[in-house]
DNA sequence: CTAAAACCGGAGATTCTTCCTCCATTTTCG
DNA sequence: CGAAAATGGAGGAAGAATCTCCGGTTTTAG
């Protein structure tokens, strides 16, 4: 494999560039990852085509934006590896996750959804995975997690709360739901 | 008012009528109450001008789907109020309502959705409403279901079944939820 | 400073989907 | 049988989203 010189982008470019991610977080995160690109070229405040140019389709926005998103969660499955108190650690974690979610469509996609060929976000993937069960088996040894609690339990629970969230009842609903959970799987 | 004369439709409309009712139940359950017409039309086996003639438009023929699942529905709750066992009547109820929102998409709509103008699908609810909310406070004056336990908690309940079910894992995935859920409302 | 190269933006062609109507043909019923 | 009622499918209207063309502008290098 020879290094390939990639010739620097002008320094318009990369500012565009920049912009056209934090408006793709903001609109995916409010719209879900099918969002029309249109919009995030108008939060950018840039032109149409100039997205185009950036990013060839939608699924190169989609993984730049994923990719941070993933670090996010990545920092909160660390955390609650690293909490004092298994169950606070534990209920901490999930909270943090539903609140993630609350503010932002994209983190169920970004556990369930597959990404054929985003190797980055895979490898994310298995260390947010790694913490998770880090998590989880110290809460069960410590005794204060049901037992029969798994990795996918927590999908489960994270598409439970998508539907809640993205209902257009009362913004706080999916609190109650969040403590309803808790309450489920405390041993 | 004056009685209106209402002319008999001719046999073969009544026919279509009730083909284009039972396409739209199952058209209606499988992709939601915004699937295309289209799609009712052809399940039915009849043209789409025939199905604007005999409901003039979308609204008409929701409102029909959902009186018909309105009745079912208001059965679940009656057969809990009347169970034995309160406990048992109201987890039956649930189960029972996971498990028609499972085979029907249109079940949340009919509880959350806001119908205008259609008086007996509002009648319907109220009955339900009614019901259902005597086999709560039966469960919980029995102390087997926790006592903070509100009517618009079923709603959460059934958002989040939807969030499950909706997604394109394990079919069988919202039964773990149903699970959770009872395990956290119990007493 | 100047000109080439890179970049920008938005109009609009394209495709897709759904809705709904027109009207020639078929079916029902007295 | 014949008039009235009903049917079905083609196709126009409307809206949404994708992606490209190209005239004009900004950056960069010599």
């Amino acid at each position: 494999m020879l290094a390939d010189a990639v010739k620097p982008l002008r320094k318009d470019a990369v500012r565009n560039h920049a912009l056209i991610l934090a408006a793709a977080q903001e609109v995916f995160a409010e719209q879900g990852l099918d969002a029309p690109l249109e919009d995030v070229a108008r939060r950018a405040g840039i032109g149409i085509a100039t997205l185009y140019r950036r990013f060839p389709g939608r699924q190169e926005l989609v993984e730049a934006v994923l990719t941070a998103k993933a670090h996010e969660y990545l920092t909160a499955a660390c955390d609650a590896m690293h909490a004092d108190d298994p169950w606070l650690g534990f209920s901490g974690y999930i909270e943090k996750i539903f609140e993630l979610q609350a503010a932002d469509q994209t983190i169920t996609d970004l556990l369930t959804l597959s990404l054929p060929k985003c190797a980055n976000i895979i490898a994310l993937r298995a260390q947010i995975s790694a913490a998770q069960q880090a998590v989880i088996s110290r809460a069960i040894t410590a005794g204060v997690l049901r037992d029969d609690f798994v990795a996918d339990d927590v999908i489960v629970l994270l598409l439970a709360h998508r539907g809640v969230v993205q209902s257009n009842g009362p913004p706080d609903a999916w609190r109650r739901l969040l403590r309803f959970s808790l309450d489920a799987v405390r041993a």
